[in-house]
This record gives C-alpha cells, sequence and structure tokens, in this order.
DNA sequence: TTTTACTCTATGTCTAAACTTATTTTGGCA
DNA sequence: TGCCAAAATAAGTTTAGACATAGAGTAAAA
C-alpha cells in the first residue's frame, strides 16, 4: 500500500486514489464494501469508512447504502477557496500594509442591495467605501454596508480608526456565507480609486454574511487589474 | 442542544457554532476538552471529537494537542467552489447544449504554458480551442492544451466529435489540480467568439490538472461578460 | 401484469476502551 | 537564574462491536 501519511485512513486514501487514477477502477465501477476492504488492508471496518468518506466528499466517489461505493462518472471539479484577511494577505506578501477610509455614512439601502441582504429596500444602514494599499499602491477597494440589526455594537464604531474587516470578523461571527466572483470595467471610480484606466477588467468578489439576525454585512470587492485568486486541490 | 439533524455530531456542531455566533465562546477562548463536552452532551468523545474536527476543517476552531481547542482569532473565510461539467450546467439552466471546435492541432508550447505545466518549453502537444453554447448563444471559450505523455490514448482522438472536458474527465482522473481566477479584457479573438465587443471585462479561469505522469491538461476558460461564479458556505 | 409488503445488505453512526503523539508544564539540577 | 528531563495533558487514531436506516431486490397478493 502506498504509506502518504502516518494514518491509516490517510493510506487507504492514498491507495484507493491510485487505483482510481491508474484505472483499476474506473468510473462507474462498484467498488469492494467497505467489510472487504477492511479485511484486505488488515484494518476495522470503522477505519476503511472514515478513509471512504473523505473521498466521497472530495467527490471521488459515490456512496449509498444498500447500493454500496462507486466511483464517480463525472466528477464536478471542487476547489476550497481560502479568502484571507487584507492585511495579513498584503503583509504575507512582505508589504505594507495601509487603508483609507473613503466614505462613512447612513444611508438607505438600494434594491440591489437589499435584494442580496434579502432586506427591505430604504432601510438605513452603514455605508463605507475603503481602499486597501500594500506598500502605498492600491491592493483592492471595498464597498460594504452593515446592517447594524445583526451586529449589535456597530453603531458606534469610528471605521477610520478600526478595520471594518477585522471588527466585523472578531465581533460578528456568521453562520451562513453567499459569495460571488464575476468581472467587470472599471468604472470611473473604481478606476481612480485603484489607479488603474476606465475600462480595465476587475475581479470582482461578492460577499453577503448572516448570522441568525439576518445579513450581516454584504461587501463588493474590486481588486487591482491582474490580480488572480488562487485556489489548489 | 439545538437539534437540527439527526445525527449527535452534527448537533453538537450546531450547539458549538451557536455558542460562538452567540459569543458565549468568543475569539481566542479555549473551550471545554472533548471530555468534558462528551459529559456535557452525554456521548463518547469521539462523537465530539468528529464534530469538533469538522469545525476546525471548517476555520471555525483551532486544535492542538495538549493546548486545547480556541476559538479562531481571525478566521479566514473558506469556501467550497464547485465547478460543473459545462455541458450539464447549460442544461440544468434549461438550455440547449452545442459546441464548436475552432482548431485542434498539435503544437509546440509557448513558455506560459510550459511553466504551467511543468514541461520543458517547444513540447508538442495538443492544442484545441473551443467555443461552448446554450441555445445558441456563446457560454463559454476554451483554449486547452492536452499532453498525451500524461494522457494515453489520447493521441488518437477527434475531439470535433468528442467532447474533450468529457473524455478527460472518463479517461484520465487527476491528482492534483492548481486553479487561478483572474479577469481579463476580452482581446480580439475573445470578443469574436464570445459575440461581445473588445474590451469587455472577461472572467477568466485557468486549470492545470497533473496525475504521477506530469501534467495532464491546462485550460484557460472564458465566460460570456456577466458571468459570476456562486459559491455558499 | 402491476402493486405491495417484506427481507436483506451496505453504509451511517455511535460507543467504550486503549494506545499514540505533540506540546506544555513542572520540578530538579547546575 | 537558566537549562533540561520527566510528567502530565489534550487531541489524534484505531478497534471491535452494536444498532440504525436507506433503498435495492424479491416474493406474495391483487
Amino acid at each position: 500500500m502506498t504509506e502518504r501519511s502516518s494514518s491509516k485512513a490517510q493510506a487507504i486514501t492514498s491507495e484507493v486514489r491510485r487505483r482510481i487514477v491508474d484505472r483499476e477502477w474506473r468510473q462507474g465501477d462498484r467498488i469492494p464494501d467497505e467489510a472487504e476492504l477492511a479485511v484486505e488492508f488488515g484494518v476495522a471496518r470503522a477505519t476503511v469508512n472514515k478513509a471512504l468518506q473523505m473521498l466521497a466528499e472530495e467527490g471521488l466517489l459515490d456512496r449509498k447504502r444498500r447500493a454500496g461505493t462507486h466511483v464517480t462518472v463525472n466528477p464536478a471539479r471542487k476547489a476550497t477557496l481560502t479568502i484571507p484577511i487584507v492585511r495579513e494577505q498584503i503583509e504575507q506578501a512582505g508589504m505594507e500594509y495601509s487603508h483609507r477610509v473613503i466614505a462613512q455614512k447612513e444611508s438607505p439601502i438600494p434594491a440591489e442591495i437589499a435584494r442580496r441582504m434579502e432586506l427591505p429596500e430604504g432601510r438605513l444602514l452603514i455605508h463605507l467605501r475603503t481602499v486597501h494599499y500594500g506598500d502605498g499602491k492600491p491592493f483592492q477597494v471595498e464597498d460594504r454596508w452593515i446592517n447594524p440589526g445583526a451586529a449589535p455594537g456597530v453603531a458606534g464604531i469610528d471605521f477610520h480608526r478600526v478595520n471594518a474587516n477585522e471588527w466585523l470578523v472578531r465581533n460578528a461571527p456568521w453562520l451562513r456565507a453567499d459569495m460571488a466572483f464575476s468581472a467587470e470595467n472599471a468604472n470611473a471610480r473604481d478606476a481612480r480609486l485603484l489607479e488603474t484606466r476606465q475600462g480595465s477588467a476587475l475581479l470582482i468578489l461578492q460577499r453577503t454574511t448572516f448570522n441568525d439576525l439576518g445579513a450581516i454585512t454584504t461587501v463588493r470587492v474590486a481588486f487591482h487589474p491582474g490580480y488572480a485568486m488562487i485556489a489548489t486541490h
């Protein structure tokens, strides 16, 4: 068996992966059941179960009671993205972090924001626009709405002094988050704040977080031109 | 306890999540150890272990031997993206799928592709350009390089008849994948194939897959303007 | 033939107990 | 005081055994 890690379960996942990649077990094939594999690998069934569940979560295997375990026919590609705190990302790249709050005020939310936050249109929320810099060069522009109704204590905060991102992370943990990536041509404001030309292609990340009180915050992040969001699997 | 699911482990994750969201346990706090929680919830330690490991994987908890379990201070947002097979995505949207192969030929790889595939520059690979349509409207443009050295059997395939994506998924499972999202202004070719104007912002996905023989394929997918890649957590 | 009821099976989950291992704490010694 | 070895601790992993449950297969009834 390919012993790629210390744990037996890990070794089993490696071996099963190898058999699939080497096409000993092909897409659609039914593989031996847990009890048989437990005997083959000389471990308890619970250990095989753990290994196969990991592979099922990855999307490599389909498991169903009574029907057994099959190699997935059309594995949808899954990728885990880690969206780091801006400041940490910039500092890890060896640059000096700074940020500037362009505007902080209470405003009634427009329809689009209301839809994303599942709130009635016109509700008064905190509206915040911030630019984050690495070594003085614009890194990303944030356009954020914060709902004091779901983030108690936010009302008195002056986000010129406190980083909104970090305040929220520490003070308003969420239960659910929606995310979407898209591309937009820089509008006049984006272009000015990111110090680029109007129309250049920007990677846009929109994220809305919810707790049991409703939407906490929604943010549109525009990254500087050329930025790439990396994921590995 | 908040019984959101049938399983005890799931119920424990819900309850722990609730305590964190309700700030009974705050960022940085050390939470009771597994044995204590097992007594509190009236389950075996292994069940608590399973629940807490799930939350640790989500990034909500930090766990270290002897040091105990702490609520993560700066939880990096993690999101799992599922990149569906184009055809399924289009058909699920209720549209009719079609595709057109623009070019299929053997070419020496340029430097950029060589770097991505970890292959020597100038190696001869299969180069493929395809447009995928939904109800006749361009959905995405694929620019793909395939390495026959890592995908045995690919040499004889006519990708005008067989969908490359699906052939690869079925015949060349991978062990590792690199992915990157970015935004680019449509060049003349992108614009023509996607039937949009030059310069419009396109979401670009680059993906390279590897097995034990090396890089299998690398692909640059340009989505039609306005497309958004969705993820939920 | 079709429907229904039952049986059987492979996975799902949990338990108690043991052992392993990383890491912190402590206490002895220089 | 500072350093090192030993002890303690909390998570990590595995095991054997048990029971639960979805759902495929089968046999009986309509």
